[in-house]
DNA sequence: CGTCTATTTGAATGTACTCAAAAGCGGTGG
DNA sequence: CCACCGCTTTTGAGTACATTCAAATAGACG
């Protein structure tokens, strides 16, 4: 189980012994999830937390009149969940998918608290963590408030370089909160405007 | 010093004994601050946290176009500050202003980590206050993505239901991400369909 | 290949904006 | 106590950004 990938994350905050380590492996699991394939759908709870080791991972909900919304693409080195139903341990309003083929690290709710038992240091990583996601999130509303659409689109090209190759314009719509049809007329404008 | 709204809120998630508190109200300051006065202005750093005792602080940002953009109204129990000027210790981004005469408990950076040492309960407060927040800020988000403008004003209603007659509407609408303009013909609809 | 889904394009429409002017409201000084 | 000043809110007219609906085209996959 190759996790080298996580503790690089976590060690850029705590520090870890192989002891630690060790414990840490042994209350975590991989999992390959297939493009398309649902890690959790609306109703269901929430039972893990997910860290991206590769592919790419979109969470987004569906409003009254069943329009999806993305609320974020987790790639590579980014953690993802349900956060609330995790925490409450009420029915997501969200569906996780994999939107290319993707391999996670996963931590059970239930192995959470031995987690945060057994190793104090990891309460230290996840309330840096939830504030980093904070601020990113705090950014996102920001950024939607003051910015047009192509301003959004650009900076999503920036925050997510590799990522408009890799998977369907009307999911980046979804994100952006525009319709597929828009996004398009976008595109062409800045086609034309980088010529 | 009256804490008492303060430790009503702490121990919602943890236990503090009176040793405790006394520690805690050690560390901790009391500030008023008058109507329109700011607690944080663009440029400098953010020292502290702050919790409202009473009145209304608002966060808010100006664009490149010097429009306002307030992102959070905190009321009575709530936290508020600049987290990313606080913890990466950077010149902050965002104003906090009092909209009205404003009681805050506040608590400085440099007595954050004294706190943290000498009550390490403390650490999983304010992970779970940051967890809460996240999920308030996503829930902004996807409500600013799916809704319209005037479903938009009725939450803020919910939300904050005896704000509107305490606060400018420019402000409202700031926070809404519309016109004042707007925000008047909207409310002018609103009091028709409640005829 | 053929089928299914995704994307593009066109035309008409709606939501929210800008700018300018008028009306309302609150605080201050004579 | 009222008149005036400055700021906020309202209203009107014209406009821009983004949407809907429908049809055409392009891509992906068995």
């Amino acid at each position: 189980m190759d996790l080298s990938k996580v503790f690089k994350s976590l060690e850029r905050i705590i520090e870890l012994d192989e002891y630690e380590k060790d414990i840490f492996t042994s209350l975590v699991e991989i999992a390959i999830i297939k493009r398309n394939q649902y890690l959790l759908t609306e109703g269901e709870r929430c039972g893990y937390e997910y860290f991206v080791i590769n592919g790419c991972l979109r969470s987004f909900y569906r409003d009254e009149n069943a329009n999806e919304h993305t609320t974020l693409f987790a790639i590579e080195g980014w953690w993802t969940g349900n956060l609330k139903s995790f925490v409450r341990n009420t029915p997501s309003e969200f569906y996780i998918q994999a939107v290319e083929d993707t391999v996670v690290m996963r931590i059970h709710k239930k192995n959470m608290d031995e987690l945060y038992s057994k190793i104090p240091k990891l309460e230290r990583y996840f309330r840096i963590l939830l504030q980093n996601r904070l601020l990113a999130t705090q950014d996102r509303i920001s950024k939607h408030l003051s910015e047009s659409a192509l301003t959004r689109f650009s900076n999503f090209l920036m925050l997510y370089p590799t990522l408009e190759q890799r998977i369907p314009a009307k999911h980046i719509a979804s994100y952006l909160g525009i319709t597929p049809t828009y996004l398009s007329r976008l595109r062409k404008k800045n086609i034309k405007s980088a010529l």
